[in-house]
DNA sequence: GACATTCATTAGAATTCTTCTAAATTAGCT
DNA sequence: AGCTAATTTAGAAGAATTCTAATGAATGTC
């Protein structure tokens, strides 16, 4: 394979960039994860749609390697549910809506949410991140 | 048992103003729970303290306690880390720090934080609630 | 290109947290 | 006291994730 021209933002490019050896495994998860725009998954959805396309992962694998990818900064991790742990492709800058009823997570643009105070970190202490979940129930008036 | 002046904030007023029977558990589990000022505890905590204080809840009660509290309006959920799942016995109108390394919450006044803007529910959705938890590590200027 | 080394993958067991089940107990009536 | 519905319980079951120890694959060296 040719790899002498590789973008960033292919799966080998990427992976390469991350430090992370390009294996069978990561390169079908990384396409899956980074080829079709901002996602939201559960390693168990990722299983899933591996599965689909016929490629083999274990389990232990796709965790693996969604923590690898979290710690390389490809991924960030989002709780919004216990018990359910969600991996999103957006690292930049946003915040959540979160649909209870569908454990369905959608992207609030970081500008959408200003924050006109933050409180100060305890002594000791540093903020390591903000989140913000917007949570949504069915709207009433239907 | 004489039960004819019961403050509200007792455990016995309380459990009656939920509509929730006082049964021996539920009063424990009321009394750990809320005759210490503003708490974050996981159900495994409580069964600890209430093993310590010498009293028998099983593991099942203390979760369908801590739901039907919860549902009653007398503690409210935090979901700030995956596969654990925090009650919080201030329900008002607050946030959340969390130091992750600890696994510990800290509230936040409500007022300390002001969304200056807040993002319209998408259509068919209205807003539940909205949760900051600003995630803490320890600070490196040591 | 073969070799050695290090890193990655895997199946399945193990862990952790939470919910379920079905039987026994208890609270709140009358 | 006796009735009924709600509650508690131990233990099994379930769901999500991590661990283990053995196998396999990628990378650097000659």
């Amino acid at each position: 394979m040719d790899v002498t021209h590789v973008s960033e933002t292919e799966p080998l490019g990427r992976l390469r960039k991350a430090g992370l050896r390009p294996t069978r495994q990561r390169l079908a998860l990384a396409r899956m994860l980074f080829s079709q725009g901002d996602r939201h998954v559960t390693a168990e959805q990722l299983r899933d749609e591996v599965a689909a396309e016929g490629a083999r992962v274990s389990m232990a694998t796709i965790y693996n390697t969604l923590h690898h990818f979290t710690r390389a900064g490809l991924l960030r991790h989002v709780v919004v549910d216990a018990g359910r742990t969600y991996f999103d492709t957006n690292t930049g800058h946003h915040h959540h809506f979160y649909v209870e009823s569908e454990h369905r997570l959608i992207d609030i643009d970081g500008d959408t949410v200003r924050l006109a105070s933050v409180p100060d970190a305890p002594p000791g202490r540093a903020i390591d991140s903000i989140d913000v979940i917007v949570r949504l129930k069915p709207d009433i008036r239907a």
